[in-house]
DNA sequence: TTTAATAGTTAATTGGCGTTAACTATAAGC
DNA sequence: GCTTATAGTTAACGCCAATTAACTATTAAA
């Protein structure tokens, strides 16, 4: 078996406990927090893409438009999200996340993470700076990836990160 | 910043970009197999565990047991799931995937894999063994983690492996 | 300016997936 | 052997998120 052929089926079967590790945690914090999966997809959503429209979300989501618009009614009823005219088109509603919803989506990927603190435990530490290289080195392969893909279109990618409790703190909306 | 926290600063990074990745395609994958959160989860769990029963599905998925027993009869109608009784106990019902459960469960993982083979492209060539050998490593103490979490039963975790066209092929039932 | 297209909302309806309650069947304990 | 516990099924019902149909409002096109 070639080298590749070892990272790809290393790399696959990691994906697959990873997964079931963490599909897990998250599904039991949407059930904490009664979230729906659209609910959280349309979250993920709206922070993903600038000036998101409602219907936008129903094609993300592979829903209908009344579908999206009632979801996105319910998030905005919860302040989770915001919404409000375009001004160049006033058929529009920008959408976006309102405090609440940025500390829930930070909040899923806490959740989705908590069994990686164990994970740590049972990795020998002489091991450990060899796997944080690999990591960086993967990252670095995305993000040629990302620009690559992302050249061509106008529409800006958010890319998401994690802000501490206290960039959050200080986050008006 | 120690080893550790430079390790879980760079996976925190990595799955990000990986959920980025992989959610969307999943989520259509599912919508395109008319496959519910709850079948995907139970088959996952019925691929993963030998002797899988149906109340245990219940609590991986935080449902009761009647709704884990219409779950599976559902599959077991979409032939996707065999249900057979247990001649040591006869209360219980192994469950266990048929040809067309497995072949889902691996295209679903495929749907969510197709990024990946663009990414090995982008790592230089001579990292791809050190990394591979970091995801073994982080294989095994997750097995180690699976193993204390089960460690009152006897059940053996079936690591999951992916199988050529071919084996499915060749795969009886 | 009249018509058509686009973006979104509202209303009525449906269907899947969940719940509880009641039941059968088997195994274990006293 | 009688009782209790366990595993699962069946039935009746509820809820929520989706659908379609019909509507408003705004913009673009003829």
């Amino acid at each position: 078996m070639s080298k590749i052929e070892q990272f790809h089926l290393a790399l696959k079967e990691w994906i697959q406990i990873f997964m079931r590790h963490s599909m897990h945690s998250f599904t039991e914090w949407m059930g904490e927090n009664d979230l729906s999966r659209s609910q959280v997809g349309a979250l993920m959503m709206i922070n993903h893409r600038k000036n998101c429209q409602v219907t936008m979300i129903g094609e993300d989501l592979g829903i209908s438009t009344p579908a999206a618009s009632q979801l996105v009614d319910r998030l905005v009823q919860l302040d989770m999200v915001e919404r409000r005219e375009d001004k160049e088109d006033r058929r529009n509603k920008k959408l976006a996340l309102r405090k609440k919803g940025r500390q829930l989506i930070q909040e899923g990927f806490k959740a989705r993470m908590g069994w990686v603190d164990e994970l740590i435990e049972y990795i020998p530490e002489n091991e450990l700076e060899d796997i944080t290289n690999g990591f960086r080195s993967m990252i670095k392969a995305s993000e040629k990836i990302d620009k690559k893909s992302t050249k061509n279109s106008d529409e800006k990618i958010v890319v998401w990160k994690i802000q501490t409790d206290q960039e959050l703190e200080n986050d008006e909306s």
